[in-house]
DNA sequence: GTGAAAGCGCTAACAG
DNA sequence: CTGTTAGCGCTTTCAC
């Protein structure tokens, strides 16, 4: 910021021998001021080349118009189109969006937090890191009086809101679909038990298992991360134990990907060697091969969802109650998980 | 914002009977606060709750810690992953981020670049919109005094600086080596010429045919865009003028997925019917199929460096010469673009 | 080592 | 319709 090249109200003032008041509500097309005198002083701030300090205009209003986001991870598919959303969303509603990335650590993500509250954002919504488990810096979000939204990565926390989607209801679709399609041995590779999503995608295939009195093969259930290298290491960890499932659901896409990369370094195939589908959909999953069947989340309505709850709550700052919105997904079929098995394993059917 | 949630200097001071100089002296680490009322402060604010109001901070010390960026898009490959870098950079600085995306609309970008500045930011990241023309809000930056960084597209404006991959030069490279392998006619879905990375990665390609003595049929270079409709309709337009070329080379990742999009449905395959390189590498180059060759931009590299360049412009904001750093990038070869000629030919080679 | 005074640029509340 | 008076919460001199 250059020392004396910035305008400001008073120089706009003097300029037309009008006070600084008159100035501020003109440019901001108050009804009090008459329409000449709006449009004088708007050209002369143009002249003069005015940019307003919203620095100055936050701290006496006491608003920014600004909302926080905290996100994991940017340069992910799920991530960065929620995000896009999320800024579209906010343009369109006069919101500026201060996004930080905690790159799923958790004391990155209390910093960013700890900024934002001092940029005295006007609400805040974050979606936690695979390692968070301490509630405190949200506990003082909410003591702060700060709106908090958890999008798609939630905590249950009393006094903030939620918008996720439906994770058990479409897991469970998708391992009803596998099931229906002939696999009885399953696997899941899982995230983190101890966060929602994680939770959650592992409880609907647990429904889906029940629901056709088909057991749960605990080596077939590993856990361990929500990316790439997860989905390589636990893959490799299932082949390892010399028992394949035939077919396996995974937590994330990334963890796809790395099942993927052990299957080929292993000379195995997929679908028949082992079929897959995958929690959330990606610009990859159509183009991989063979593509990769998956539950889609509509990134969209997440992030405009978010957003438009998120103002909400700011206009309403002193009376709004915490809400719980939960999105649905659909199924997207691709080349994996579309064979009956008894197509791939043709000796089935000749069975006496 | 809460009314009276917030705590302020005055209230520690008080607690403390000292002023809030002090305070604010002491919760700065300045030398001038002695180590015992230093800690006592720090004790009090912790205990209070204190939060450090960032608007009246910058507004009293004409400096936000904050530098704004500008992108045309976020759910992409490229700019994701070097949003993500700039994020990274930044935080290791201390610095906020507050990052804008214009969706490729001129209009908005300005709107964007507006807000940044009415937010006083200390320096302005931007990458283009692939229809910016106007200079006009770009010398008002300038003229705001605030230091500005083009990334990776980049208008060439005095008082501004650079960082960008070497474009020419890669995709010289690239056609270099298709022509190695015995290609001759070779296409280009050439982005705009406007912008820089269209006439740079256009000027590369004319570079390597040129050194070949090789011509390059018009009708073989199509302009229209950087995203996949591109790439899908401009090889439908290669493909009914009934005469395509060997081997195509597109301005972007998305252009060439938008090539296999079209290639699919008209039942052609890639390499044999048409093989092809891009500039720009992504995580569905690896997993596509036949998967991808490409010109490799270092997207870490060029986050760090114009956050780091940035930095420097700041601190010796009275100082400062534009620069223009060029980053180099390498070929990654994968499947497209990796077989002699005659292996796909067969019939070539038994020419009498 | 500590503090009093002044002011950053703007808006809110009230008067006229 | 326009202007006056008071801050917003903090940092920056510059005295003591």
């Amino acid at each position: 910021m250059n020392k004396r090249l910035q305008i400001t109200l008073d120089d706009i003032a003097k300029q037309l021998n009008v006070s600084k008041v008159t100035v501020s509500k003109a440019l901001r097309g108050h009804p009090d001021i008459s329409k000449e005198t709006t449009q004088l002083v708007k050209k002369v701030a143009h002249e003069l080349g005015y940019t307003p300090n919203y620095m100055a205009r936050n701290l006496s209003s006491k608003r920014s118009n600004t909302i926080g986001v905290v996100v994991p991870k940017i340069a992910h598919f799920f991530f960065s189109a929620v995000i896009e959303s999320i800024y579209d969303t906010a343009f369109h509603n006069n919101y500026e969006i201060i996004l930080t990335a905690s790159q799923e650590n958790a004391a990155r993500e209390i910093k960013h937090i700890e900024s934002l509250l001092a940029m005295r954002v006007d609400g805040l919504i974050v979606s936690i890191t695979q390692e968070t488990r301490d509630h405190a810096i949200f506990e003082k979000v909410i003591k702060s009086g700060v709106p908090l939204i958890f999008m798609d990565r939630i905590l249950d926390i009393q006094g903030t809101s939620s918008v996720a989607v439906n994770d058990r209801e479409g897991t469970f679709h998708a391992i009803d679909h596998a099931i229906k399609l002939g696999y009885t041995k399953i696997g899941h590779l899982a995230g983190y038990p101890e966060i929602n999503i994680g939770l959650n995608r592992f409880l609907g295939f647990e429904d889906a298992m029940k629901q056709y009195g088909l057991p749960i093969n605990p080596d077939w259930v590993i856990y361990g991360g929500f990316g790439e290298e997860f989905g390589y290491s636990g893959f490799m960890k299932l082949y390892q134990s010399k028992n394949l499932p035939e077919f396996i659901f995974t937590v994330t896409y990334p963890v796809a990907l790395g099942v993927y990369a052990a299957v080929e370094e292993l000379g195995l195939k997929i679908p028949d060697d082992i079929d897959i589908m995958c929690f959330g959909n990606s610009d990859v999953n159509r183009f991989i091969s063979p593509s990769l069947s998956c539950v889609n989340q509509p990134t969209d309505k997440l992030g405009k969802v978010s957003v438009e709850l998120m103002i909400d709550q700011i206009k309403n700052i002193e009376s709004f109650e915490p809400q719980h919105i939960v999105i649905p997904t659909d199924l997207i079929f691709r080349e994996t998980c579309s064979k009956k098995k008894f197509d791939s394993y043709p000796k089935a059917s000749s069975r006496p």
